[in-house]
DNA sequence: CACGAAATGTGAATGGTGTTAACTTTAACT
DNA sequence: AGTTAAAGTTAACACCATTCACATTTCGTG
């Protein structure tokens, strides 16, 4: 009976079996080891005693490698979202408002983990790397296993359950989702990144706080920045103004 | 008379004048045009028409080279900071509030705009390059041309002007500078950068006006957030669940 | 079952990179 | 003027991504 699989787990020379998957298990590995910049082809093609040209037959490039990670990184992300919820959802109570605060939290507590528990991956996914994979972030947006996503579902919990006004969560995104990763980007390779993770955990909270505070206080402040508006020449708030420099 | 200062602006041959300031100038300048990762020795040497190794006289690594843009980064940056203040200073009236509120916005403006500004420098001091030059903003924290230390000042005059409260005040920091900082990073090099300059200032009004909310709104918050943590399991937010695997 | 084709891996080579070492030229200071 | 130190040069090393011609193995099909 020959097999049509190939189901030897060790192979004994030429062909490899699975490349590929190995090839991508060994670069995150490596990628962990050294970060995103100190990553190199050839050394994942050598922890694998196989010829660097062998990653070309799998991978036309090294970024196409860097953006499967990546890929792979954005489902491992929503599973530890669904994960998260799932987990509190025995112990958040029938109480509509504390529920979708909880789920909210839930939320931003896996962005937040994810960053800490793999900081390259994250860096690769969301930071300045990678051939911009993280433009793909907004385009899928109804695709699960996408942050963006997940926070809007969070977002319009928090809206049904009259814990924040419709105004508000009409605009929530941007501020939510810039806060949660501002803080993750600042904790895993920034300012905050030498903290103890307890301390670390401590600045989530109090981000959570200021985008809560900031939904809910919505209308409070848009009235304010009225005011402000006005004492302001017009065109003064928000723009930008001219004469910067290079 | 024998001038011991060398005044000659272009060098015949052998010897430049001022390399080091040259150096940095051209650095800027191809880290600006290539991207942080596509910068490289060789080719500012070559751009001032000298050798690979001359470099070395003056930064005996990259990445002290690096650092010194980043260094000087910080500087410009303060400067446009001071600069949007003075420059809003005729315009915002007598109001202790409304004043305090404008200079909290100039200061994220700046902070923002300079991020939109100079890309690559804003990446290479406060992202993950340049060994770890992002960390000395939370030391020096008594020297102008500080980010963070120019938030603060710009929270205290918020607590100040009675705006927010004390308790606010107390733990302001980080959700501020979390947020400004996640969305000039979102609009410079993430999810945003695609957008058009508009629309990338329109969110910056959205994030200022969820951390005024935020802090507006602190103390109702911690209330909310009080009974939220007695209906939860005790420890269940804000902290890292175990079990998120590798 | 055999045989050609397609997939997969190898070795050597190219051009780019940071960095160092030995050497040379210029400026500076007695 | 002549020594010394600064500042630049060339040549080399080790590493990197990528490619090309070639070798080997597996697979589909006659």
């Amino acid at each position: 009976m020959s097999e049509t699989v190939p189901l030897t787990s060790f192979r004994s020379q030429y062909h490899h079996g699975d490349l590929a998957q190995a090839l991508k298990r060994r670069a995150l590995e490596l990628m962990t080891i050294h970060g995103v910049e100190g990553f190199s082809m050839r050394q994942v093609a050598s922890a694998l005693g196989v010829a660097p040209s062998a990653m070309y037959r799998h991978f036309g490039d090294k970024s196409e490698l860097l953006n499967a990670l990546a890929h792979d990184g954005f489902e491992v992300m929503g599973a530890l979202w669904l994960q998260r919820l799932s987990q509190i959802e025995p112990h958040i109570g029938a109480n509509p408002a504390l529920r979708s605060v909880a789920r909210f939290s839930a939320g931003a507590d896996a962005y937040f983990q994810f960053g800490l528990d793999h900081p390259a991956l994250f860096q690769l996914m969301l930071g300045p790397f990678g051939t911009g994979s993280a433009s793909w972030v907004l385009q899928a947006t109804d695709m699960p296993s996408n942050p963006y996503y997940m926070l809007g579902q969070a977002l319009d919990g928090l809206c049904e359950a009259k814990v924040i006004s419709s105004s508000a969560r009409a605009k929530a995104e941007v501020g939510a989702f810039s806060a949660i990763h501002g803080l993750t980007c600042l904790a895993v390779s920034g300012v905050y990144k030498d903290l103890a993770p307890a301390q670390k955990w401590e600045q989530l909270e109090l981000v959570k706080s200021i985008i809560l505070g900031g939904l809910l206080a919505w209308d409070q402040v848009q009235a304010f920045k009225a005011g402000l508006g006005a004492a302001l020449a017009p065109g003064m708030l928000g723009s930008p103004l001219p004469g910067s420099g290079a």
